[in-house]
DNA sequence: AATCATACATACCGGTTGGTATGTGTCAAG
DNA sequence: CTTGACACATACCAACCGGTATGTATGATT
């Protein structure tokens, strides 16, 4: 809040990173790695091109870091916790997908989720690109796997499934039903394709 | 009289216009709409900038025609068709799931459903893109939604499910799925998410 | 034969882009 | 007290962008 008095008398080198980063995210959640405007997230932060070259090597670099030090960690604290160790998986993703209906993020609905922007837009473009959300998503996956599993062993989840095909189609379909409620822009449809979600997740159940 | 005679050195302006709208295709489809380059769309075809600017007034104008006059017909054809009339919409739906599970279009794993990734890019940018974009996908929905209720006529479709959000949800499942896909640039990926959403689909039996 | 709209091609423009080279103030170490 | 690395700011650049203004060959109309 105070950035101008602090850089004024002492560094906080951090902070900057922080600050471009944020300010990069939200650039990118907006139009996308392609068309975001360095200028732009320089006048958000306030700073300049000298900052953000010291700290990150070319555009692709800040994008990169933006996945990892940005999207990951929210994924992993919005996603991945809620299930961590949960051996009823239905219940938890039950719970976890009726909150995002109850309360839905208006950033979500009306520019979608961050890791799917991206994947769309960059995995046929940059490799690089590719192989570091692919990671992120596929680390989802796991988490959704491996819960499906403990689900499966506490005789929750029917015996006869493939964790991991339903797990990879259950983020799939979420993701979908982001995608397509951002293009209707309505939290109608957000709800409503959440609600056939977990209808399916009713299916899974022993 | 006699056009069709016409040779490469005579005007066409119907051709120009076509090879213009396969070459935006194109360019829109790898790198999206507001990195699609407008030179490289020129030099894909041969043609001048005289030729695009006579055809369209501006480059939102060509992604609006290449929406309506190239992703809509192929839509139509793809998806539409197969289900239209269909008061079997589950046994159609299983169908054209397999039979794009055991010929996938390499281009759609490697780049994606061009309305999705459009979809993804410009709704929360272009309002007008947005409208266009959606009413394309609503008219796909309703054609599932129409299918699913002539199916319930018909006995083979659950009579206690809700036609047209189970519709929303099934075509945003499919694009979730190829979009993962996409990701994963990976056909196995691909055929393992098409065949949980024919999974699915069977849940939906009466 | 003269006229005129069509269907392009050519040349050019202002603006923005990502990126770089250099300057400057701060602070910690020696 | 000096040195030097760090953390930026300023100024600048070539490349590319979408868009425009103008020129020109063609074909149909009158």
């Amino acid at each position: 809040m105070y950035d101008f008095l602090m850089s004024a008398t002492t560094k906080a080198p951090d902070h900057t990173r922080q600050a471009l980063l944020d300010a990069a995210f939200a650039e990118i959640h907006r139009h996308g790695f392609q068309a975001a405007s360095l200028s732009q997230i320089l006048a958000d932060t306030g700073l300049t091109k000298g900052a953000l070259y010291h700290h990150f090597p070319d555009k692709r670099a800040l994008g990169l870091a933006v996945v990892e030090d940005v999207i990951r960690p929210r994924l992993a604290a919005m996603m991945f916790a809620p299930l961590a160790g949960s051996d009823t998986p239905l219940a938890a993703l039950r719970a976890l997908l009726e909150a995002k209906a109850a309360d839905p993020d208006p950033w979500v609905v009306t520019l979608g989720c961050p890791l799917n922007n991206l994947m769309q837009e960059m995995s046929p473009v940059d490799e690089t690109f590719r192989l570091h959300l692919n990671a992120l998503f596929r680390d989802w996956v796991d988490v959704v796997s491996a819960a499906l599993l403990r689900g499966q062993r506490a005789g929750e989840v029917k015996p006869d499934i493939d964790v991991d095909a339903t797990a990879f189609f259950l983020v799939s379909a979420l993701e979908g039903c982001v995608g397509m409620s951002k293009n209707t822009q309505s939290v109608a449809a957000y709800r409503g394709c959440l609600g056939q979600l977990v209808n399916y997740l009713e299916t899974l159940k022993a």
